[in-house]
DNA sequence: GAGGATATGAGACATGGTCTCGGAAAGACG
DNA sequence: CGTCTTTCCGAGACCATGTCTCATATCCTC
C-alpha cells in the first residue's frame, strides 16, 4: 500500500480534467463502478495503489468489486491517463497522468510525483543505438528523490540507483 | 556439487567472472545452495525468474528450497551482481551484470539483454534538476528495442513508452 | 422500452515473494 | 578432531497483487 495523502478533496491538483471525461471521449461506456473509480483517483495526488482505491471505496460506502478497479485501472492506463510505475523498493503504484510521453520523478519524502518530459533523454537514446546497433522502440525511466518542499526537511532514506 | 559450467548458448556475453567468485571476495560463506544459485546463473544467459532457477535446478536434480533463491538472489541483488529489472509488460526478471552503474536494454526478439551506460543522461537528470528544483537521488531506466541480430527477422511487438 | 453487447461482483486461482521455525552446516577455536 | 556459536537451509504457511470465470446486472441503440 501506499500512504495516504490527498491534497484538495476533489480538484485535480495537476490540472487534469476529470478521469472520467476521458473515458466518455474516448467513447467508452461510462458505467457507476467506472465512474466511482475515476471519481477515486480525481480524489487522490500522487501514488496510489489498487488497494488504495479499495480502502477509500469501502470507506466512502461505495461497493466497488476488487476486479472492477483493476479493470479500470487497466482501461485508464491504456488510454495513457494512469500509468503504473516501479518504486525503487519494488513494488508498484499507480498516478494519474498527461496521456503525452513523458517520465515521472517520485519523492520520496512526501510521495508526490512529477511529470518531467525528457528531450535530452531521446537524444541520449540516439546515441545509445548509434553506437549499439539496437533498435530501442521504448523505453522506461523513473527518478526517485526529493522534491523542493522536502528537500529541506528530513533526510531521504536509501534509493537505489 | 552441480556439474555443468556455463554452456549457454551465448555463454557470460559481457565476461562476468563467476558469480560465487563476488560472494568469496565479500567475505559471505560460501555454502552449497548459494554455489548453486550461482552456478545455475552462471549458466544462463539474458533475462531469467527464480522459477527458471528453480526449474533449472529441479532438471538437473539439484533440490534448493524455493526461498533459499530468493535469499541468494537478494544477496546477489544487493551485491549489485544481479539486478532485478521490470519488463514492458509489467512483470520482473533477474539478470545477471556488472556492479558498476548502468542501465539494460532488453531485446523483445530474444531476451537478450545488454548493458549501457549514461553519460548522457546524467547531463539530462542535472537538467531536470536545475529547472525542476528538485535533488534526483537515484533512477531507473530500461530500454526495449531489438538487437541487432533480431532486428532483421520478426517485427518487434508493441511496446510501452 | 426491448434486446444484445458489455461490464460487474464474488470468489477461485495464479504468481511472485516473505516469514517462521526446527534442524543442519560453516567456521572459530582449543 | 570435537565442540560451540552463528548463520543458513528447507518446508510450507502466509501474503499481496493481479487475473479468470461465470452468472447476473447494466448500458446503449433501435
Amino acid at each position: 500500500m501506499v500512504s495516504e495523502r490527498r491534497s484538495s478533496p476533489h480538484s485535480d491538483p495537476a490540472g487534469h480534467p476529470p478521469l472520467i471525461e476521458t473515458l466518455d471521449r474516448a467513447g467508452l461506456r461510462i458505467t457507476g463502478p467506472r465512474r466511482a473509480v475515476a471519481d477515486l483517483i480525481d480524489a487522490r495526488s500522487g501514488l496510489f495503489s489498487a488497494q488504495d482505491l479499495l480502502d477509500d471505496a469501502g470507506r466512502k460506502r461505495v461497493p466497488i468489486g476488487r476486479a472492477t478497479v483493476f479493470r479500470a485501472l487497466d482501461l485508464l492506463e491504456e488510454l495513457g491517463v494512469v500509468e503504473r510505475i516501479e518504486l525503487p523498493d519494488g513494488g508498484h503504484a499507480y498516478v494519474a497522468c498527461e496521456p503525452a510521453h513523458h517520465h515521472h520523478a517520485v519523492c520520496d519524502g512526501c510521495g508526490r510525483v512529477r511529470e518531467v518530459d525528457d528531450h535530452a533523454l531521446t537524444d541520449a537514446i540516439a546515441e545509445i543505438e548509434r553506437h549499439t546497433g539496437w533498435t530501442v522502440s521504448g523505453h522506461r525511466l523513473e527518478l526517485y528523490g526529493r522534491c523542493p518542499e522536502c528537500r529541506t526537511t528530513a533526510p531521504a532514506e536509501a534509493s537505489r540507483s
